[in-house]
DNA sequence: TCATTCAGTAAACAACTGTTTGCTGACTCG
DNA sequence: CGAGTCAGCAAACAGTTGTTTACTGAATGA
């Protein structure tokens, strides 16, 4: 890649970071364009060359947002061992996502059901791909023998907003103690819906 | 009520509607003084007659929201019965309450994780207070004897989440057709948790 | 009845906003 | 080298915004 466009990308990168970091405190459909350029270092106008719209920068913030989320999950997916240590791995697993990418977390939280109609399409989007590909993950395992399609969908469902309410959960901790209550709540949580999974076919 | 107070607050609600319906479409730290006043038929200067600030005017509808909410939970909790009737009983009062106050609801999902602090705190503290409520009543059921206070209190917290997330997955539904697999999904849900309860003890 | 109160107004304020325009100057590539 | 591309800029556009000001006129209550 040429100077040229690597200096394009840089510029880029700014209006993505700037956006990001303004809105950690305020809504998407709050922001301006002249806000975000003023934050990055740039006039106004170039913000056109980058991006038709601030819906348009948005839905990008989604696409990395949860490309960090789907490396989460996988990572989720592929642990192993007995159940109840393999719950306390996938809540700190959680805590330390968030802890990482507070910001991209605090965007899709806020955005999710917030006022941009492209932004909440990508997100629901790329949200129901993980609940698929989680499903597909939970199929494969010897707990689901006898399950549904779709009784293995909707415990997925389950996990994927559990999941998604423990991370937003966790943004809002003031301290160590606030997280490790959060973190408590979330395995006795998941511990249960555990519980119920096993002796789901009792009924 | 003297004729003076009466005219006051019919423009005060005049105002308060006109910001919900605004509100359907876009986010709270979106909305102008002026838009609202404009939508309510009033001059902008009129609104500072009645609410310091836009933000609190969304502490108002928050209090509103919250309080059509409650009667929801209250109807829940005294529901009686079988428990797969009781849950069906319980998904299709959501169901309707988010017909009959869709507004709100959007208004509560919107701003729940919002650019706006007070909104936002006051939306917590609500959902806190009905934790507690749900976590009193479910503490005086015999399928509660030998929980812990604390293992009362995540149940609880897990329902009020489950029943928020399912309002707001109704809220999107484009037809008869998808509201009932969100309600399915949804009573499916509680089975599972409701299992779980059931053999919580055996682990 | 008559002075007082006060919800709502019109007008003005300075400070923004999104977007387009023509331009410049550094990179690109033949 | 030299023509062409194009990211970023300054300036201008016509609106919009929140908030304050002094005002009006209807309801109030002695």
């Amino acid at each position: 890649m040429g100077v040229r466009q690597a200096q394009k990308q840089q510029s880029r990168r700014a209006l993505l970071d700037a956006g990001l970091h303004l809105l950690e405190h305020q809504n998407l459909s709050g922001l301006g364009v002249r806000e975000v350029t003023r934050a990055a270092g740039m006039s106004p106008a170039g913000f056109y060359r980058h991006f038709r719209d601030l819906a348009e920068l948005g839905v990008v913030l989604v696409e990395e947002s949860l490309a960090s989320l789907h490396g989460l999950i996988r990572g989720a997916l592929a642990e192993q061992g007995e159940a109840a240590e393999l719950i306390d791995r996938t809540v700190e697993l959680i805590a330390g996502h968030v802890r990482e990418h507070r910001a991209y977390v605090r965007f899709l939280a806020r955005e999710r059901h917030g006022g941009v109609q492209p932004v909440r399409a990508a997100i629901a989007a790329e949200l129901a791909r993980f609940a698929d590909e989680v499903a597909e993950a939970l199929g494969a395992q010897s707990e689901s023998a006898g399950w549904s399609a779709a009784d293995v969908r909707m415990l997925a469902e389950l996990y994927v907003d559990h999941m998604v309410a423990t991370a937003v959960a966790f943004l809002d901790a003031d301290g160590p103690a606030t997280e490790e209550r959060i973190a408590g709540t979330a395995r006795t949580q998941l511990r249960l819906i555990s519980v119920g999974r096993r002796h789901w076919r009792d009924v």
